[in-house]
DNA sequence: CGGGATCCGTGGCGATACTG
DNA sequence: CAGTATCGCCACGGATCCCG
């Protein structure tokens, strides 16, 4: 980036930081699979089973992005073949609820939208 | 709940593809500064001054995108240098809502994030 | 004054390969 | 199984020029 971070409209908005981190691809699925999962856990594999179309190393990134911000919790355990679990952290669950809103409304009016603007 | 599993992960997923829109750069700015400036609606240069950083291109980008989304309203004075005036559709006045639940967790919540993390 | 067209850098993201 | 490392594409977005 051009500019150093933080300096327009940091201090007031986070709002900016907040899309920039759920707005990736993968962030927003990942939230919502580990929302339904917790407090079971998955584990990677399974995460990634889940979500057709990630590679380990967008899915790798995300969580390492989201265990750095507290969203999501990590636990391994140290077996031979390494087992590592991921949920939602209380900061994660409280996320869920906003985003949860937004997906609702998504569901409810972005079928309308649909077709006329993007081409993905 | 809508315990489908396939809604987020859908080709079609319509989360993702809002996320896809609010999710760029200045999208929630410019709903948010609408949200407050509605009905008065304002002008081109005045949203543009009140986004410190933005492009001209990007602003006039994403305008484009909203208007045809449905979610902004544009309204053309046709006077010598003509003016241009923006407002939130009703639309997208229903996209405030569950935005604005986000922003509230945003400012609540991403300060203490903020100083982990500062790369996206 | 509003905003389209163009050039171009940056980085998000996918594919592949390798480690512990 | 659970990652990390490397390469490369291309869309996002900034700067600039220009037109109605």
């Amino acid at each position: 980036m051009t500019t150093r971070r933080g300096d327009l409209f940091d201090p007031a908005c986070p709002t900016r930081r907040l899309l920039d981190r759920i707005g990736t691809k993968w962030v927003s699925m990942v939230v919502k699979l580990l929302a339904e999962a917790d407090p079971e856990e998955i584990r990677f594999a399974e995460l990634q089973r889940r979500m057709p179309g990630v590679s380990q190393k967008m899915l790798s990134t995300t969580l390492r992005q989201l265990t750095r911000d507290g969203l999501v919790g990590r636990r391994v355990e140290p077996t031979v073949p390494p087992k590592v679990y991921y949920s939602l952290t209380d900061l994660g669950l409280s996320l869920e609820v906003p985003l949860s809103a937004l997906r609702a409304w998504a569901e409810e009016h972005m079928a309308l939208i649909g077709e006329s603007a993007t081409s993905p």
